[in-house]
DNA sequence: CGTCTGACGATGC
DNA sequence: GGCATCGCCAGAC
């Protein structure tokens, strides 16, 4: 499938997520040629089938996604926090540190 | 094919 | 800093 159309890229660009590193969803929609489909990624995510890192996929401001996304709203935090993510102290990720740079350091899947 | 919907983003109050 | 509004785009119905 050459073309798997928005969601796959998007997969595909969440999957290129570095342990340690957090992207923004407008971030990807970026990278996917879309600089304002920041909610496509949202939804994405939403639909995103298992094993994609999508709790590395966060919002612009730094805070993550809502309810029980992850099975518990502390949970993504701890899981990022475990992978390195930096935070700050009223709860949202420190994006002047983790913030992905786009830039590919090795493989993907840990 | 028209309408509604959103795990968003920026702006304004 | 929290809440409301508008704009944006691709799916789902």
């Amino acid at each position: 499938m050459p073309d798997p159309g928005l969601y796959g890229r998007i997969y595909t660009l969440c999957a290129a997520i570095p342990r340690g590193k957090v992207a923004t969803y407008g971030q990807l929609a970026l990278l996917c040629g879309h600089p304002r489909a920041a909610r496509l990624v949202g939804q994405a995510m939403r639909h995103a089938p298992a094993g994609l890192p999508c709790h590395r996929v966060i919002r612009a401001d730094g805070s993550m996604a809502p309810g029980d996304a992850f099975g518990g709203q502390g949970l993504q935090q701890k899981m990022l926090e475990d992978e390195g993510v930096v935070f700050l102290a009223n709860g949202h990720v420190d994006l002047a540190i983790s913030r992905w740079d786009g830039k590919i350091y090795s493989v993907p899947a840990d």
